[in-house]
DNA sequence: CAAATATAATTGATATATCAATTAAATATA
DNA sequence: TATATTTAATTGATATATCAATTATATTTG
């Protein structure tokens, strides 16, 4: 079964996909029971603890409703800790436990190492070519 | 809120998620309850009806358990005809019904104007370049 | 041919996606 | 200040994602 894609959205979905595979096949060699997702909430709440909920949705391309329940399973698996924030007691005060700090140390090298994998042999101009044809498109998208 | 993106492949997810919403607006001004997938799957089985399930989940970067509750669902909404197929009883022989059918002629157009509208000032060269880029990257984690 | 193995699809359990409706708190406005 | 509006998060319903186990049929092998 060959059948030859038709777009380039086909191979940006492919290359997306295989990724994420990747990264969770090496994820899971160092860390028990992690997602892709789930490392990228913690990378962005432990490098902005400030950040709300919906932020961070719209920061890793989720509805708020599904963080509300990423981020419920990840208090209930000890990477997060919820609490009240008493300068505005609608959005919560969210912070890495010592268990989430100790995930991201461990998975540190792994992200370092996926990203020198995928991209070898890609010279630098060549991925700064492929991040600005990507923000035509999606530019181009906004504009209408 | 700004905060810089670290990598290509947040670019990558965001053109992805970008042009599925936008495809997903218009192909609902010319068809009701109908997903990007959805549509996808519909334009396999109309060009290439011999497909498996599994052959199609493989295209449409998805799980085989995905494939039959979405093909459930198809069949539901009087999209496809699933029925037996008697050279080999335990794959299904899949047809786009006469609604089926109309659903694609009436999305044609829409994924026309779509591509077109993504690819806007984006010259042939840069877009086969972007497609070289991706499948480097895809046969780097390929061969890991 | 019979038994073992492989393949196609389904099912169950749990997580995530999506949209609409709801709740609680904060802010704006009459 | 009281009311209206906005904002942050949750909840419910349904669809999809993922993995493991299962079922039915085909194919391979002894």
């Amino acid at each position: 079964m060959k059948i030859p894609a038709k777009t380039v959205f086909y191979t940006i979905e492919r290359t997306i996909k295989t990724y994420r595979k990747f990264s969770k096949q090496h994820f899971l060699e160092v860390v028990d029971d992690i997602t892709v997702d789930q490392k990228l909430i913690l990378q962005y709440l432990n490098d902005h603890p400030e950040l709300s909920q919906n932020e961070i949705a719209e920061l890793v391309f989720k509805d708020n409703a599904s963080l509300t329940r990423m981020i419920d399973l990840m208090v209930g698996k000890g990477f997060l800790k919820r609490s009240i924030n008493p300068d505005d007691r609608r959005r919560f005060k969210i912070e890495l436990t010592p268990k989430g700090k100790e995930v991201l140390e461990k998975l540190a090298p792994v992200i370092v190492s996926n990203r020198k994998k995928a991209f070898a042999g890609i010279s630098q101009e060549e991925l700064m070519q492929l991040d600005a044809t990507l923000n035509k498109i999606i530019s181009n998208l906004n504009n209408y």
